[in-house]
DNA sequence: AATGAATGAGTCTTCATTCAT
DNA sequence: AATGAATGAAGACTCATTCAT
């Protein structure tokens, strides 16, 4: 059944795959013939799309960070000018579906953990902490001095990433609407 | 020639040298044969003293709880009864050393993440959770009404855990001055 | 777009980069993948003109036998019908270029070795072997009777092979006067 | 049934069960499984004593460069000190038994060849190509002068290496009595 | 108490081949 | 004529565990 143009097919399928099995295996136990067998195909097509179980990982992980990044801009899109509103686009962002369904969390911190000792994730990952953390910065800056704003953006993302990975820890779905809530607060208090 | 009493020293023994090979080789790369080899013993002796290899993480990570536990414990005893001054000696004990040099964080979030794929290890990862809302909980409550308590509770607990997760994914070693001084003031913000 | 009479262009093709792989990979090392990359085709093209691997591996054996056969006749085509200049012309074919370059003895010496256990490569070489000798022994007896004829013979073929797998095996490039020096010697010895 | 002491007979096996594979197979189809199925072990052993194919191939190289070595001092040891007779035991022993039986022949090529592209078995086949060399222009220089026994050291390790070429190449087992007739003649002749 | 020899299942990867297009 | 998608077996290697000593 070989057909042409099957690439980005594929490709999408064993990122789909990939993250199927580490939310249910854990990253240390998914295994590429796991993930194969999830996909459908044979191992031997892993090597042939991605060069390895690594290059799955890791467009699996770039796959992630631009889904968030996409979700975030959309809802920024959607909003008014104003720094509170934008911020708190940005919070909404990180807290909407499919960021905070169980299974996206439990594959994010897989991965955060396992950036700690591969260069490759760890460059992504550092990518996406530093780009909350401008984010944040840029729009509180519009408002308060420098070395505040850098402090609110500070707290705000702890608060954001905390709410984030007590989430993927706790047992049971998640509401986001304390999150939100809390980060709402936060928010309006620093720009007071 | 059979030494007697050697049961504790050979667990420390195990304990530490499983947490130096966690901290430099991450969790999944971490083998009996490392951490036996960095204990300066034979793998056989690690299913002897904890009857294999998960026994062996599941004591370490215990043994990190405790650790935690007694130093939040410690510091809470040297301050006076007032809420403020033992919610902020919560945050000190989370961000005093050795919680907060690079080693123990990369170790706590590899346990974190496989804690997900690990009941008996989730099940600790649960304990330790839940302690630290509710020592929170429990004293915010002193000042505030239980819901208002429960909310302040759970922000502040993000935002430890926040600026904790930050802390360990970002290069280069932390300074613990700036989450405590943004703890303190959300602190002092909720008691108002 | 079918192109016709591509097939002998192609089969040249391939066999040029099967000595290239060879020659640096190993024989080993080789796969149709290194081979067809080579050579800008497909990985299907081999098995198209050669029906698989091991076609293409024997295709490329014939072809050095036959350029090594016709670099022998072409020298023994100019020389005088002397028994001593008809065997120096043979030793002189066996020690021209491109016999003696490091890349075309080392694709030998891998031939010679798989053929130990590829009857299809085993028998060309048998060919190539026992010409070589034939070829000695009917100058060789021209002079000499029979026995001391066939003595002769093999001598001559051992002195011959050796210097040649010397030469593979040594580092660095071969100077073929030596060789040749010897080898006029050893026939002049005989002849005598 | 594990004891201790076990190592070098283990070593011994393996390299044993390796000959006979090699011989047998050849060295591209020699697998770790095919080695440890004929020692009657397991396949982690190999890592286990020798830390991995490669290390296992080495050994066993360096295992028949030893015997090789072996054979010849022990027939050196038995002759008389004239030179002609120093040689002709250099000569006996390169086609000593072991060293003429097919399998042996077919192992010594088969590393030669693989040789070519592996740096660790290039090292350990210099080492015996000089040896041969330089033991036997140290008997010819007592006799010739300088430039003279570099040649017909040249001369006579071709013939040896040759033969021994051949031999393995050939179908049907070696008769060891023509190549040593055949050198001995070299060798007088050079002497004379 | 402690060793380390031994196992065998499991992992990733490579590869020659096949085949629809 | 030519491609390259896909397979699945086979390869080397790792590893947690067991066990005789």
């Amino acid at each position: 059944m070989p057909k042409v143009g099957m690439q980005p097919i594929r490709r999408q399928q064993l990122i789909d795959a990939t993250l199927s099995a580490v939310n249910e295996l854990g990253f240390g136990e998914t295994s590429i013939s796991q993930i194969a067998q999830r996909a459908g195909v044979s191992t031997g097509i892993i090597s042939h799309y991605f060069g390895g179980k690594n290059g799955l990982i890791e467009a699996t992980m770039r796959y992630l960070l631009q889904q968030l990044g996409n979700v975030v801009a959309e809802i920024k899109a959607g909003v008014d000018d104003s720094p509170e509103q934008r911020l708190l686009a940005i919070v909404r962002g990180n807290f909407s579906t499919p960021q905070t369904d169980k299974a996206a969390m439990k594959v994010w911190l897989a991965f955060w953990a396992s950036s700690l000792h591969h260069p490759e994730l760890h460059r992504l990952q550092q990518v996406n902490h530093y780009r909350l953390h401008s984010n944040l910065k840029y729009e509180f800056m519009k408002v308060l001095p420098k070395q505040r704003a850098e402090q609110a953006a500070q707290g705000l993302a702890a608060l954001i990433d905390g709410f984030w990975l007590r989430g993927a820890l706790v047992s049971g779905e998640i509401d986001p609407a304390l999150p939100i809530q809390l980060c709402s607060e936060y928010i309006q208090q620093q720009l007071k």
